[in-house]
DNA sequence: TTTTGAGTTGTTCGA
DNA sequence: GTCGAACAACTCAAA
């Protein structure tokens, strides 16, 4: 009777271009399909709300899949180490193989299981796949990590992406069967109320779901990537954020199939060069995160402490609730919070309006989106946020703060994005749906809208705000020579 | 070590 | 309405 191996599930949820699923199964084992459930980490950022939600269907579709060829999922919830320990002795298994990952506890925790296995003479095999390159294949000159992404882009463009590996073929279940939680005990589902109707009418999570999405992409919108993606009335985008997340897909495989698009050359070589930078992006901010795991919590450049913050609840709830007053943000948070996902010219836009319209800390932004997001990443969420901010790696320029009039007239000029979101401006003319307040009184009786009642006020007026955030940065650009002074005593 | 060129996504102002 | 410059300085990466 051979002993069987244990592929230890995390954010690698497909059978395809899973390299450490892949090796598991070649290995002839038995196999335990593994997913441990961490909710209760300390000092952790457990999946929000959102990330249940897609993280239920997404086991879901991968115990579907794994059936299909003889195998099963099987579920555990605790912490991760003790919990892989405790299967391994219950099973016997005599390997386990694992994607690694990125985060602040990824480093450590790997650690802490390939000691807890070797000390049990259990093999521990560690791959990757959730990366195009893993973070130390890619360094300047000097063997340093990138901080600036144009260089680090180029850096990645000048070595091969390695191939997709082939799904397993069979899956041979152990002949003793592992014992394990059932799904819906985990309650990933809300229920009272049940607020995920919009994100059902929105996604289809599973591996399946993500490679359709992906071909739909590349036939489709991929040749107009490049002006379309900027529009968030129109389908412009790939929407594989959340597949990516959880690993429904692998980078690899985007990055192939639409490479391939590229050489084949079918008149959409900027739309697909566009794309494959996005990927690049993606890889970036987890190689910052990598790197420097405090990314999510503290800002990367430092002097962005002692920012004069406001500490305001009222319009930290009104832009959460999407009742800002101004169209563009209002609609792009009340899709975030219907659909679990948000586009990314108004995640710009929405973003810059907290922080620099409202100077509300970027980290409180964050920790909405953390929550709200079916595509939650920690290091995207972190490094987007910081890029915002100015505080990040490459960031923005402090003196770039975004009209959301001018954003909202450039982007969705028709208005049919916060017509959408914002139904109660529908009936306003193109001209001021993205600014009702400068709208004639008989033009807004016209469309049934009362501002104050129907619809907000704005919360800050924007020249205004622009002053005072633009000051705000002054201030720290000022303290830093200040400080120096200081320390001399 | 010093120097040089460059750096995702913008806005405003004045000619 | 359109256009170019100013917005500020700093840090990174490479030569």
């Amino acid at each position: 009777m051979t002993a069987p191996v244990i592929h230890w599930f995390r954010h690698d949820l497909r059978l395809a271009d899973n390299p450490a699923l892949s090796a598991a199964a070649a290995s002839g084992a038995p196999l335990i399909a593994l997913f441990v459930f961490e909710d209760d980490t300390p000092g952790a950022w457990a999946p929000g709300a959102a990330s249940r939600w897609w993280l239920h269907h997404s086991l879901s579709a991968l115990d579907q899949s794994l059936r299909q060829r003889g195998g099963a999922l099987t579920l555990r919830r605790g912490p991760a180490v003790d919990t892989l320990m405790q299967v391994v002795r219950e099973s016997g298994a005599q390997q386990v193989t694992f994607t690694r990952g990125y985060g602040p506890h990824a480093a450590p925790q790997e650690t802490e299981i390939a000691e807890a296995l070797a000390k049990s003479g259990v093999t521990c095999r560690r791959f990757g796949g959730a990366l195009l390159f893993e973070p130390e294949a890619v360094a300047t000159k000097d063997g340093r990590p990138f901080r600036v992404f144009t260089p680090f882009y180029k850096a990645c463009l000048s070595q091969p992406v390695s191939d997709p590996v082939a799904s397993p073929e069979a899956i041979r279940p152990p002949s003793r069967p592992v014992t394990g939680d059932k799904l819906a005990d985990w309650a990933l589902l809300p229920t009272r109320p049940d607020w995920a109707g919009g994100l059902r009418e929105t996604w289809t999570p599973g591996e399946d779901a993500a490679a359709a999405r992906l071909d739909a992409f590349v036939g489709d919108a991929m040749g107009r990537y490049a002006t379309d993606r900027d529009k968030p009335g129109v389908t412009g985008t790939s929407r594989l954020s959340p597949h990516l997340h959880f690993g429904e897909i692998g980078p690899r495989q985007c990055w192939h199939r639409v490479h391939h698009a590229l050489a084949t050359g079918s008149g959409q070589d900027t739309g697909a060069e566009v794309f494959l930078r996005e990927l690049g992006w993606r890889e970036f901010s987890t190689h910052l995160l990598h790197h420097w795991p405090t990314l999510p919590d503290h800002p990367f450049r430092a002097d962005f402490a002692n920012f004069p913050w406001r500490d305001d609840d009222a319009s930290f709830v009104a832009w959460q609730r999407g009742r800002t007053g101004y169209p563009i943000v209002d609609a792009g948070m009340r899709e975030l919070w219907r659909t679990g996902w948000m586009h990314n010219r108004v995640r710009m836009v929405a973003a810059s309006f907290l922080i620099k319209h409202l100077l509300i800390p970027w980290q409180r932004g964050e920790t909405w989106f953390w929550d709200t997001l079916v595509d939650a990443d920690l290091a995207n969420n972190a490094a987007s946020w910081q890029w915002v901010a100015g505080c990040g790696a490459d960031a923005a320029p402090y003196f770039r703060i975004f009209n959301p009039v001018l954003q909202g007239q450039k982007f969705d000029s028709d208005g049919a994005y916060v017509r959408r979101w914002v139904p109660e401006l529908a009936n306003l003319p193109d001209k001021f749906i993205h600014q009702p307040w400068a709208a004639p009184a008989a033009t807004l009786t016209a469309a049934k809208v009362t501002l104050g009642d129907t619809y907000p006020h704005p919360i800050v007026d924007h020249a205004t705000a622009r002053r005072r955030a633009l000051d705000a940065f002054a201030q720290i650009r000022s303290a830093r020579g200040g400080g120096q002074d200081a320390t001399g005593e």
